[in-house]
DNA sequence: TACATCCATCAACATTTGTTGTTCAACGGA
DNA sequence: TCCGTTGAACAACAAATGTTGATGGATGTA
């Protein structure tokens, strides 16, 4: 196995992507605290609706959230198996780092 | 103290900005490799100078990349301590996911 | 059935990003 | 000093992204 394994750069930039925009961050905010359907988060960010909308489908795209629909209401909660895949990929190019600072104090 | 400690939107806004490019995700990749020059990147990733120009300044805008003038070279490397804040920041979020999944699972 | 609410989708627009080619400053070698 | 190389910065353009307001489908209630 290499130090680092191949990095999956489409996948990965589809991830940072989803979490390059504050309002998209500001909802994984209110996430964490539980589901929260879409009404709640319009109040909360003070948003329009179809903005939020909008910024859920590009989390939701990117495997960030997941949906549920209860009657009226559709109910976002965080995926925690992705931000599990994501800590992973940073953890690995971290520890790619290490190494390289090693190798560069060795052989300099 | 509060599940997750509130979250700096904007400069993760910003860290993650910087990772989703696929172009910069693929000069990183090279950088897990050590230290490099802009030339040697241009001719890895046979992109024009100009747009890794541009690209390696996003990433040290956002303090993931740090230079070192070496005569007529400019050698680039990654930051760990950044890796490190962001492996933070992924790991205290992934934590309010398990903690919000808990309450959910005792009150629904 | 008629009506209100929740939310996804769309078009139009504004803003932000990324690309390409060019110019210019800094540096080292002849 | 003159010349070639390295790489940052700029302008012009192209493409992607986010915002707003409007529409319509699905659902629950009167």
């Amino acid at each position: 196995m290499p130090a680092s394994a191949a990095l999956d750069t489409a996948q990965a930039a589809r991830w940072f992507h989803a979490l390059s925009d504050e309002t998209r961050l500001e909802i994984i905010e209110r996430l964490l605290g539980g589901e929260r359907c879409v009404c709640e988060l319009t109040d909360d960010l003070d948003a329009a609706q179809s903005r939020l909308s909008f910024h859920l489908k590009t989390l939701k795209d990117a495997g960030l959230v997941s949906d549920r629909r209860d009657g009226r209401w559709v109910y976002y909660t965080l995926n925690g198996s992705t931000l599990d895949e994501i800590e992973t990929l940073v953890g690995s190019l971290k520890q790619g780092v290490r190494a390289a600072q090693k190798r560069g104090r060795c052989c300099d």
